[in-house]
DNA sequence: CCCTGATTCGC
DNA sequence: GCGAATCAGG
């Protein structure tokens, strides 16, 4: 398989549109991901651009300044100098409410065309600190939806949070999808890593 | 262990 | 130019 003008003409637009290279590779066919990401590095487009951040990765290393070997070219890109919604840090304003809906991310000279992947919309900025009330929330949303898997239902991505009482025949486990390697899904990870919280000092 | 993209390097 | 192998983060 060889890359045609459409071959490359679908690659760009599902990498525009923030599919992922495995994705891509699937939907072509007869190359792999990594095929997908070494057109899509040949051809120059690193980064995506759009604001649609579906969850996933993004890129690891941000300031990877290039080491420049061309000394002379004033020649500046011609790049679209898209700005990107400022993210600042966030203020100390205490803001219990959670954020309606993601700002749109709207690309000078293009067409918004974001392909949103049914699914549930991830938050741009999930806060970071601020566990327990929040986090708890969370947990207790999430719990309504969990799949309710038994024990031996468990495999190596689901939620392993139990809930209920193991005494009681309203046990569970969550089960819901935790694809990060980590053994909760993402409420119950945020719940089961309290940092420190209350403990005393026992010791010194 | 699963996923992601990034980079390298022989072809 | 191509992409598998490898690297690196989540």
């Amino acid at each position: 398989m060889s890359w045609n003008d459409e071959r490359v003409e679908i690659l760009k637009k599902m990498w525009a549109e923030g599919q992922s290279a495995s994705q891509i590779a699937k939907e072509l066919g007869g190359v792999t991901r990594n095929a997908v990401i070494g057109k899509v590095h040949r051809l120059g487009l690193s980064n995506r651009n759009g604001g649609g951040g579906t969850g996933g990765a993004s890129a690891a290393t941000e300031a990877k300044p290039k080491p420049a070997k061309a000394a002379a070219k004033p020649a500046p890109k011609p790049k679209k100098a898209a700005a990107a919604a400022p993210q600042p840090k966030e203020e100390p304003a205490p803001k219990p409410e959670p954020a309606a809906e993601a700002a749109p991310s709207p690309v000078p000279g293009s067409r918004i065309k974001p392909i949103i992947p049914a699914g549930q919309p991830l938050p741009p900025q999930p806060s970071a600190n601020e566990i327990d009330p929040k986090a708890l929330a969370k947990v207790s949303e999430v719990e309504k939806k969990a799949k309710k898997l038994t024990l031996m239902e468990l495999t190596s991505r689901t939620c392993k949070w139990p809930v209920g009482d193991p005494a009681t025949d309203d046990f569970w486990f969550c089960g819901l999808p935790s694809q990060a390697g980590k053994p909760y899904c993402e409420a119950h990870v945020g719940v089961a890593f309290q940092p420190m919280s209350s403990r005393r000092d026992r010791r010194r």
